[in-house]
DNA sequence: CTTTCATGATACCTATTATGCATCAAAAAC
DNA sequence: GTTTTTGATGCATAATAGGTATCATGAAAG
């Protein structure tokens, strides 16, 4: 005979009651099912759990023993099957996420925060690789979604833009430019500029910069700031000017004034990517996830 | 519909297999039996744990999950079962032992050491107790085994002595003693002691300086060993002679005489003795134990 | 392109197992 | 003594698990 849940789930019964016609109550079932329940189980494991009379029943040491594991065995089903159904609803569960440097620097740590709150069951787990690996990640299945640089245009991708970086000019009010709408990268080539950390940026100037030498001129850097805020602050009090990206730009306060650059047709485009087919649940909820964020702020809409 | 380890098992097959039929039929039972098995058990979790085409079968997100919780579920219901039934048969499990100072400063220490090493299973929680607490706790079952200073003759318990302690004379060859067989206390007045360590021996000076009293004289103490070896080799170097028992005597090495004191009567003994009505097993193996112990050494007989 | 083979699912019947009801024997309560 | 309460047992029934035959589908072989 085997040894059965039921077997374990009456035991227990019966080793907090002590008392078979209480237990059977508990237990929705008749007392002499549950006599012959426990009589199978003793027989079964060859081991005597109760003594028992007419006037009392207690445990054995082996009963004991056995209560203490049976308890384990059905906590840790219960467990198991709880964590079971987060999973397969997408309550919990792991999201492999690949980043570019230049997404890392970008959006993606707030994202994924606003993910984690969202979805707090779900692990992120980041995997840095430039745009070509992550893509064979996702084909192969060892990534979930990919923060890539855009746009990319293959077919089995689906993809969501979160950050386009068209590069601005920002200069200080009263600058000599400040009034225009607009300049061209050429105008520009006089001015001090402020320049952000060479390292978390390196994406965006190896972009930059071959426009600049295009346009006839080599950037001269006269400070370098920490972060952005810092490179704002530095150009609000005069120091030079900055060519940044538009969502760099929502981060400055006053004194500033920002300048479209007429001759940069391409923006830089960070996107959401994943294999079209067998999404996970985990995945789904951040495609939703990445949706719902798009919708009601206007952040940028869908590919 | 409730999930059972039936499920289970079956489940933990295919999840190995990946197959309905091979699974099936590791599992001696038909191919429809475990397609319908895997149905209830999916119905029952309300989760889908195999992605199944006639090409393929794999496993979900959530049916990984389930795989892990599974395994453990089996693995420590199988650990449960094997403890429990180790335990039933006495093969693992806790003697609760009660020592007294005298019984712990003799051969205690060697008996639990050789019992242990017989049944390595059970564990020996040892509790210091005078003899009529130990006696109490037994009464109580809370102590399986007490060693207490006897002989206790009381209803109820069983005994075996496993120390007899006379107190003989010990004095180093060519004292002027040392011609003799036995001698009375108050032959020993005017000599000078060895003595004891204080502590561990104090229910033996306490049993032995008020027979010295008795005797007319109080032991005059010149030399202090911090064990039963070095008062023998302090002995043997001429310091003193000392009154030690006869099982410690059986540490002694060559150069010393032991007399037998002839005016005193009792023995101290101690004794292993536990509660006579149900026995639990570590209990009875250690009673056994000890009767095979005493059987071919002819170390002590049976009370 | 058709045939063959292997896969998992389904229908239907049988064997096994679990349960409830009625009842028993023993001890405790009254 | 009688009644009540305890756990155990016998027997019939209901629920569950299993087996056989068969189907539908897709892949491989011809």
């Amino acid at each position: 005979m085997k040894v059965n849940l039921r077997h374990i789930r009456y035991f227990l019964a019966l080793a907090d009651e002590l008392n078979f016609r209480r237990a059977s109550e508990f237990l929705h079932i008749s007392q002499p099912a549950l006599t012959r329940t426990i009589q199978d189980l003793e027989a079964g494991l060859a081991v005597r759990l109760f003594d028992r009379a007419q006037n009392f029943v207690r445990l054995t040491d082996a009963g004991r023993v056995f209560r203490e594991g049976g308890r384990r065995v059905m906590n840790g089903l219960e467990a198991t099957i709880d964590l079971t159904r987060r999973v397969s609803i997408g309550e919990a569960g792991a999201l492999r996420v690949g980043y570019t440097d230049f997404a890392i620097s970008g959006e993606l740590p707030e994202l994924l925060k606003q993910f984690h709150h969202k979805h707090p069951g779900i692990t992120v787990r980041p995997h840095h690789g430039v745009t070509a690996v992550q893509l064979d990640e996702l084909k192969d299945d060892k990534l979930d979604i990919g923060f890539v640089t855009g746009p990319v245009r293959q077919a089995g991708f689906h993809s969501r833009v979160v950050q386009t970086d068209r590069p601005i000019c920002i200069v200080p009010e009263g600058h000599r430019l400040a009034a225009r709408r607009s300049v061209m990268l050429a105008d520009l080539a006089e001015e001090d500029f402020v320049h952000g950390p060479a390292d978390a940026w390196a994406h965006f100037y190896d972009y930059l910069f071959p426009l600049c030498r295009k346009a006839g001129f080599q950037p001269n850097i006269v400070q370098e700031a920490f972060n952005s805020v810092g490179i704002l602050g530095l150009v609000s009090c005069g120091m030079g000017i900055t060519i940044l990206t538009e969502s760099t730009y929502n981060f400055a306060t006053g004194g500033l004034v920002p300048l479209a650059i007429t001759d940069i047709a391409d923006a830089m485009v960070t996107e959401a990517i994943w294999a079209s087919e067998n999404l996970r649940m985990p995945t789904r909820h951040f495609v939703d996830f990445l949706d719902e964020r798009a919708r009601p702020e206007a952040w940028n809409p869908r590919t």
